[in-house]
DNA sequence: GCAAATACGTTAGGAAAACTCACCAATGCA
DNA sequence: TGCATTGGTGAGTTTTCCTAACGTATTTGC
C-alpha cells in the first residue's frame, strides 16, 4: 500500500467481482480463471486489513467495507475508461494531414498512396500540397514532410527519413544527350544548367562535391517550383540538378538520364510534427516512409 | 487494454510523473529506478496509441494529451486513496468490542489479558462481559466468544478455537473430598450435583458419556451463572459440572480436584464475527485465542 | 570551451507477480 | 443421492517488472 494506494490490479479484479457479485463472472469477464481473481481480491483483503466479500451460500456476498469500496472504484474506472476511451477517439475520428512538397507528393507519394491506405488503414492520411513555402507548424498540419538539414526546432519531433541525395539529370530527347551520356564534366558545362530559385545552391553543393569550383558552372533557367524544373528536364530543355527520390522512376524507365550519378547533401529528408501533437500514427507513418524510401534508392 | 481500462501499474507511474513533470521524480516517489518508470510510460503510451510526454530539454514535457491523462488519472487515484484511507481509517479508529460470558472474562481471559494487549497492540480490544443472554448481533459488539455447537447461524463467520470439555470439579475442603477422590462413581451420586440454571443437561451430558442414565444423578443446587457455580464448587458446597477451560488453572493450583477427569460436548468455544464487519482483527484475535487454548489445554 | 553533473532511454538478466491447472469443500438442484 | 456449480488453495509455469549498467543529450561550473 506504497501512498495509500492499494494493488491496483487487485483493486480492478475487485471492481469486477463486486459489480457481478460473483467471482466466477469477474474471471469470465477478465478472461482469467476464477482462482485468479480469488487470488487477487485476497490480496487486496490483505492489504486493506479487511474483508470485501464474504460466503453466501455457494457464492459469495459483499460486506459494509466491500460496497463502499464497489462504489468508489466504480467511479474511479469508470472516470479512467471514459478519458482513455476520449483519448483514442479523438485520435481516431481526426484525420492526419500530411502537407508535403508538391513535388514529392506528385513523383513519389501519389504512385505509393494506394499501397500506404492498404497497409496503414487507419491513418485516415489527407495529403496537402503545399504551394508556398512549407510551415510545419500551421493549424490543422498534423505533421510535415520537409527537405531540411539539421539542427532540428525543439518544439517539432522529427524523424529523419532519408538523406537527400541530388545529381544532374537529363532527357534522353536532349540535344546533347548521347555526348552527356559519356559523363563528361566538359560537356555538362556547356549545358544550361536547369534549377530551382528557392535552392540555387544545389549546383554549387553538387559541384563542390565533384571536386569542381562553383564559378565554372553557369546557371541556366530557374523555375519556382521543383515540379515545373523536373518536366523542363524530361522535356529536353537542359540539365536539371535534382533530389535522386523524385527522378529515381524517371531514371529507371529511362525518361530521364542520371550519368554522373549522385551526391549525398546534408539535407534530411523527414517527417515533421509538433510535439504537442505527437501520437503513434506519426511514428508508424514514419517507419512506413522510411522502408518504403530505402526501397526507392535500392531499386 | 481490456475493456478500455489502460494498464493500470503503468497509469501509476504516468500519474507520478505527469504530476512531477519528471520521471526522476516519480521513480523516487515510488522507489524505483528511472528506467521502471520510463519503461511503464511507453507502456501505456503503446496501449493509447499516443505520445503522453515529449523531450523538453533534459526533461520531458506533457503533450495536450498527457495533460488531460494526468488530470483525470489524478482524481482517479485520489478517489481511491480517501477510500482507503477512509475504510482502513474507520477500522483502526473503532476498538473491537468483544463480548464474552462473564465466567470465560473472569477465569480465563483476564489473567491473559496483558499479554493479548502485549502481542496484539493495535486491535485496541475492550471486553465486555455480558450478564444475561449473549447476543452476538447486538449493536456495538465486534465479535463474541461462544459455546455453542454447530451448525453456525449464515451471517456469522465462525472461528473455532476450541472444543468444550466438561467434567465433575470440587474443593478439597469440600466435606466429601477424601472419598471422592478415588473417583468412585457411586460417592458421586449421593453429592450435591451443583449446576447452571441455563444448560441443566450438563450433568445428563456427562452422564451419558459415562455410561450412566441421566435418572440415577439427583440435581442439586443451580446457579444462574456459571461464575457463581465455580465459586460454590470451590467453597466447598458441592460437586460442580465445569468446562475444563475454566477450572484448568484451579485443578492445576488444587484448588479444584477432577478425579474423573473431563469429556468432549457437541459444543465448541469459537469466535462470532458478524460477517458484515468482518475484517481481519477477528481473524487475528482468533487465531491467537487458539494458540492460547491449546496451551491452557496442554497444560 | 571542456569536464562534470543531470535527466532520460535502452538493454539484458534475474526477481517478483500473476496466471493456470488441478484438486478439494460446500452448496443447491435434479 | 448423484451431479453441476461456486469458490478456495498448492504447485508449477509464464509473464511482468525491476534493477544495473551503459549510452545520449543537455545543462552547469570552472
Amino acid at each position: 500500500m506504497q501512498h495509500g494506494l492499494p494493488p491496483l490490479n487487485a483493486l480492478r479484479a475487485f471492481e469486477a467481482a463486486a459489480r457481478l457479485e460473483s467471482i466466477t463472472g469477474a474471471a469470465a469477464e477478465l478472461h482469467v480463471t476464477h482462482g485468479a481473481v480469488s487470488r487477487q481480491i485476497k490480496q487486496l483483503e490483505d492489504a486493506l486489513g479487511l474483508a470485501l466479500f464474504s460466503k453466501d451460500g455457494r457464492g459469495v456476498k459483499l460486506t459494509n467495507a466491500g460496497m463502499r469500496l464497489r462504489d468508489a472504484s466504480g467511479e474511479a474506472f469508470t472516470r479512467l475508461r471514459d478519458v482513455c476511451a476520449e483519448l483514442t477517439q479523438a485520435r481516431r475520428d481526426a484525420p492526419f494531414v500530411l502537407a508535403c512538397p508538391g513535388s514529392l507528393l506528385a513523383r513519389w507519394f501519389i504512385p505509393r498512396l494506394d499501397r500506404l491506405q492498404r497497409e496503414l488503414p487507419d491513418l485516415h492520411l489527407q495529403l496537402s500540397a503545399s504551394e508556398g513555402e512549407l510551415n510545419p507548424r500551421r493549424e490543422g498540419v498534423t505533421a510535415t514532410l520537409c527537405f531540411a538539414a539539421p539542427p532540428w526546432p525543439a518544439d517539432m519531433q522529427v524523424y529523419p527519413l532519408h538523406s537527400e541525395w541530388i545529381g544532374p539529370v537529363f532527357s534522353p530527347r536532349c540535344a546533347q544527350a548521347a555526348r552527356l551520356q559519356t559523363a563528361d564534366l566538359s560537356a555538362l558545362l556547356a549545358q544550361p544548367l536547369l534549377h530551382t530559385t528557392s535552392r540555387r545552391q544545389a549546383w554549387g553543393d553538387w559541384a563542390a562535391a565533384q571536386g569542381l569550383k562553383a564559378e565554372q558552372l553557369q546557371l541556366g533557367q530557374g523555375f519556382e517550383h521543383l515540379y515545373y524544373l523536373l518536366e523542363a528536364a524530361a522535356a529536353g530543355l537542359g540539365v536539371a540538378i535534382a533530389p535522386q527520390l523524385l527522378v529515381a522512376e524517371d531514371v529507371r524507365a529511362g525518361r530521364l538520364l542520371a550519368p554522373w550519378g549522385f551526391v549525398q547533401t546534408q539535407a534530411q529528408l523527414a517527417l515533421w510534427v509538433p510535439k504537442s501533437n505527437a501520437d503513434n500514427r506519426a511514428q508508424r507513418l514514419a517507419q512506413w516512409l522510411k522502408s518504403e524510401l530505402s526501397e526507392t534508392a535500392a531499386s
